[in-house]
DNA sequence: GGGCCGCATGAAATTCTGTCACAAAAATTT
DNA sequence: AAATTTTTGTGACAGAATTTCATGCGGCCC
């Protein structure tokens, strides 16, 4: 069920909606990865905030953030939204989180913390990150040339993924 | 190459943030080809969602949907959220609307369906509707490369504008 | 130790956004 | 005129996000 054979950014192909536990080998390993990262800029990755971002790497899909807050439950009481939000803003920050904004939902990231695009899939709302130098460079020019700053954060593009053109 | 004098789409730069009644000339002959566009589309126009796109174009900034429900108000009683949705989602079939993800927010169009990209000032919340088919060229190329659908409809780039950068 | 500061967390309430189901009204078609 | 489709109205509700206030914890300075 691979998209198409380019090896760019891609989250273990493992089916769990909320895995809680299970997280991959590979998902492991990222979020090593992703610790070291914090540690190498004195961010505090603390245990909700790590666990968040494990149930967003283990999504295939962008998670809202009611889906997150249910996720993380223990004793039946869902995580207060508030706590969520806050896990959010840091991962966000750190760009280990992005906000797709065109669904009210989030996805991890790779650390990366200048323009990132998403391809957004408006069947099944995958979001799948690519690394364009290309249209991010398109993108700076339009902005300055606009007198923008070059703030540029996260570039949504809505299509059709290849698998749900052929099931509809 | 569409440098700075490009007389690209500009909605009229009167102030009334909820101009109810007074909508000026510009908008007032806006409002008289849009209703001619629609009517070449065999699309109704109704009073509600003239009403909306009225008070979308005079709004120089992306309004949310509660405003609209609030600007539309009559006899102290807002007009239903659901009742301001369903003329947005006619707006935007025709083009007359978007929706600025990144800010739920919605803006008047210019009844062009195709491809159109937004810049959206991260501070002031401004949304200016350009006209950039290089974006729009590499964006369809990107696209097609990773075997997407060329759906894309609305682009929003996030940045600061001029005005924002010499306050603050 | 005791007090202070910065930061992360917890909890409640509130507001904002958006949708669903169903009924009534209006326009279009036959 | 009757049937059908489209639009609008109403109430309830789920989901998204923020505000406000309180608590706990580690380090630090005296």
């Amino acid at each position: 069920m691979v998209h198409s054979p380019s090896p760019q950014h891609r989250i273990p192909a493992k089916s769990p909606r909320f895995p809680a536990a299970n997280a991959s080998e590979t998902v492991k390993q990222t979020l090593v990865e992703m610790e070291a990262l914090c540690r190498a800029r004195r961010a505090r990755l603390t245990p909700i905030r790590r666990r968040v971002l494990e149930v967003l790497l283990c999504s295939q899909k962008p998670l809202g953030a009611y889906d997150l807050a249910s996720a993380l439950a223990s004793h039946g009481r869902r995580m207060a939204p508030i706590t969520v939000y806050r896990a959010l803003d840091f991962l966000i920050e750190q760009g280990l989180a992005h906000r797709i904004a065109s669904r009210n939902a989030y996805v991890a990231g790779t650390g990366n913390r200048g323009t990132t695009a998403f391809l957004v899939c408006e069947s099944c709302g995958d979001a799948t990150e690519i690394a364009s130098p290309e249209v991010a460079a398109t993108v700076l020019k339009v902005l300055t040339e606009r007198g923008y700053q070059p703030h540029a954060r996260i570039l949504e593009i809505t299509g059709r993924c290849a698998h749900c053109q052929d099931i509809h």
